[in-house]
DNA sequence: CGCGTCTGTCATGTT
DNA sequence: CAAACATGACAGACG
């Protein structure tokens, strides 16, 4: 038996960790400048690297490098090529990964173009440049995507004006925002990932609508009264403008989580990978029956279609790692989105798979939606009709690993899963991503936490009532397991709640609760069979949830406030000291001025021998601001030759004298 | 232990 | 009139 089996079988063992691991290991061997054989400088400053990275990575240092001219071991690169611009993008190329902000896109896109930078596109620039410098007349607020038709329809009638948020899914290339727990309003692309995750905002159109626009303008008559005093909004609507950038990106894009509030550590776990890299997959970590799920999934998923191309081989450093991350409930950023969070997604299923169902979804329910494409990434919600019929055909098989998946997810309270299953008629069936919201919704329960999020954290430090509201909406209410970085208060509460929703046995999330507009969640209530115990907690924990988020808009609002009345206060204290400036180089003037007049004036008065009366005429021209000092002894002088029957009262008061006002004599 | 800060909550007024 | 929102006040936790 055993001859039947050929010796000469040839088996392949693909790593799909391993291009990353040696990426990560060149980075490494970088920092420590090891075997490093090439010095770029840039505006003085010198960074080592490896030819093969940068010339791997750039057409330009391609071009340097491989030249016969071009042999020297230090590279100086050209002016229009800054420090701010290069350094991301010598990240980039050992990492995968762009750090930028702000303050450097420009830079680094500038700089990138010059370098020939591959895998960097420029249309990912073209798209997020407008997100972040055009956004400051508010951006445009989000249509918030349910799963059901009417729903949207209704929406989409009420909100029609408003410019699509356009959820970004990424086909080759992933746009990636990551967190970093710097403070800096940096946002990590990260292009080397295949995950697609769709995102939306759930709550997007409301908190959009009241403060995404410009912050100044809230409602509020004293708020507004603050404004009106300071008529500064520029700083605060700045502020936003890019937070409004950024969330669109946030909700436009592929984001994960980490639990970890450690920086490195986060950077290098960040994402879900699908090409298997190691650090990857953070997202499960929180719960232990995903653990258990992965390794199933991963089979069967593979097994039932190929071409959804699941790539769930984790290596056994990644499971260990995955295994060993921490107990605490991990914030899986998808459920913030309104989009529902995918559990396949964190089980590294390609997003084609999601992106489809999602774009599906989106295409029957939003037809007045648009669609393009930033850098190979399809913005959902397409409105071509073929599209949604190419869509459909496409993801038919992966449908039905999607809903294979959805099976395996189903977690023990049912009752969550039936609900969502059955919710919003017309889409039960379909394996949308608002089905598998099922899944996000327990998880949500279970796992959202506020603080695990470092790029949430990122943000709520942004002082943008739009995060602000987006973010602890969600985090705010169900997390309840997180205590590390959390007080007390906040886990206690949000513990308690979370347990009340389990003893109340809510049929739904208690994030959704909060974050479903007022006519969804009358609807909702209508729809659901509650006791008055659920009832009770529902509206409590809306009120309540509701009501935080106002009273942080609030303080954020009097922080702005402050910050710009501070501002105010010290342009006022520059304006008054160049004021006071002004004025006594003036005075010095005037004086300056005075003293020729009176020379001038006595020197008149000495050689044209002037009558008694025209000195009392030349006198009566003088003012208090210049008088003319110099003619009052000849006045008194004359006046005593002639008598004081001409001015009786110049001997009163010299003042009086010289000034015409008081002068009563003709 | 006192103090300042942060944050959630409640009460109340406004929209 | 109800709901949403803003805001002052209070309390508890924390550094």
């Amino acid at each position: 038996m055993a001859g039947l089996a050929p010796r000469s079988s040839v088996f392949t063992f693909e790593s799909t960790v391993h291009s990353s691991q040696v990426l990560h290991r060149l980075n490494e061997q970088r920092c420590r400048d090891m075997l490093c054989d090439v010095t770029v400088l840039v505006e003085g400053q010198s960074f080592r690297a490896h030819r093969s990275v940068l010339a791997s990575c750039s057409e330009y240092f391609l071009q340097k490098i491989s030249s016969p001219t071009q042999h020297g071991a230090v590279i100086t690169l050209p002016e229009e090529v800054t420090l701010a611009g290069f350094e991301p993008l010598l990240q980039f190329a050992y990492t995968s990964k762009l750090n930028f902000g702000k303050d450097n896109v420009l830079e680094i896109r500038s700089s990138a173009s010059i370098l020939g930078f591959r895998d960097l596109d420029e249309a990912c620039f073209d798209f997020l440049l407008p997100k972040f410098f055009l956004s400051r007349n508010g951006s445009a607020p989000i249509v918030r995507k349910t799963c059901c038709r009417k729903e949207c329809k209704r929406r989409l009638s009420k909100e029609n004006s408003a410019t699509d948020s356009d959820d970004v899914l990424l086909d080759d290339k992933e746009v990636k925002p990551v967190a970093d727990s710097s403070p800096k309003r940096d946002v990590t692309w990260d292009y080397n990932k295949s995950v697609s995750n769709k995102m939306g905002s759930q709550n997007s159109t409301r908190s959009l609508g009241a403060e995404g626009k410009n912050e100044p303008v809230i409602q509020g008559p004293k708020y507004r009264k603050f404004q009106l005093a300071c008529e500064k909004g520029m700083f605060a609507s700045e502020k936003c403008s890019f937070n409004s950038a950024v969330s669109e990106i946030r909700n436009g894009f592929a984001l994960s989580c980490l639990s970890c509030p450690n920086k490195v550590h986060c950077e290098k776990q960040t994402t879900v990978d699908l090409t298997g890299n190691p650090n990857s997959n953070k997202c499960i970590e929180s719960k232990a029956e995903v653990q258990e799920v992965w390794k199933t999934e991963k089979h069967n998923v593979k097994s039932e279609n190929c071409e959804s191309k699941v790539v769930v081989d984790i290596s056994k450093e990644e499971k260990t790692k995955i295994k060993t991350l921490s107990p605490k409930p991990s914030p899986i950023l998808c459920e913030r989105s309104s989009l529902p969070f995918c559990p396949l997604m964190c089980l590294g299923v390609d997003a084609t798979i999601t992106q489809s169902m999602g774009n599906e979804k989106c295409a029957v329910n939003n037809t007045e939606s648009k669609t393009s494409r930033v850098s190979g990434a399809i913005i959902s919600c397409s409105s071509q009709q073929n599209e949604i019929e190419n869509s459909r055909e496409r993801s038919t098989v992966k449908k039905e690993t999607a809903d294979h998946l959805r099976e395996q997810f189903r977690f023990s309270k049912d009752a969550y899963q039936q609900n969502f299953l059955d919710c919003e008629a017309g889409c039960s069936t379909d394996a949308c991503g608002e089905c598998v919201q099922g899944s996000s919704l327990q998880w949500s329960n279970l796992a959202s936490t506020k603080t695990g999020c470092p790029f949430y954290q990122d943000f709520d430090q942004m002082n943008c009532p739009m995060f602000e509201s987006e973010g602890t909406t969600q985090s705010s209410v169900n997390s309840g397991e997180d205590g590390d970085s959390e007080t007390e208060t906040e886990g206690d509460s949000e513990f308690s709640t979370a347990e009340r929703a389990l003893q109340v046995q809510l049929p739904f999330s208690v994030d959704w609760i909060v974050n479903l507009n007022r006519n969804d969640f009358q609807q909702l209530l209508k729809q659901q069979v509650l006791t008055q115990e659920q009832l009770e907690f529902v509206h409590d924990i809306r009120r309540r949830s509701k009501n935080r988020l106002a009273a942080q808009r609030c303080r954020k609002r009097k922080l702005d406030c402050i910050y710009n009345l501070q501002c105010e206060i010290n342009k006022l204290k520059t304006e008054r000291e160049k004021l006071i400036l002004e004025r006594s180089r003036l005075s010095q003037r005037k004086m300056e001025t005075c003293h020729t007049v009176n020379a001038l004036c006595r020197r008149v008065c000495s050689e044209a021998n002037l009558h008694p009366d025209q000195l009392q005429v030349l006198a009566s021209c003088t003012s208090s601001d210049c008088p003319l000092s110099s003619l009052v002894p000849q006045i008194d002088a004359l006046l005593s030759q002639h008598g004081s029957s001409l001015h009786p009262k110049t001997s009163a008061s010299q003042e009086d004298t010289l000034n015409p006002h008081t002068d009563t004599s003709t």
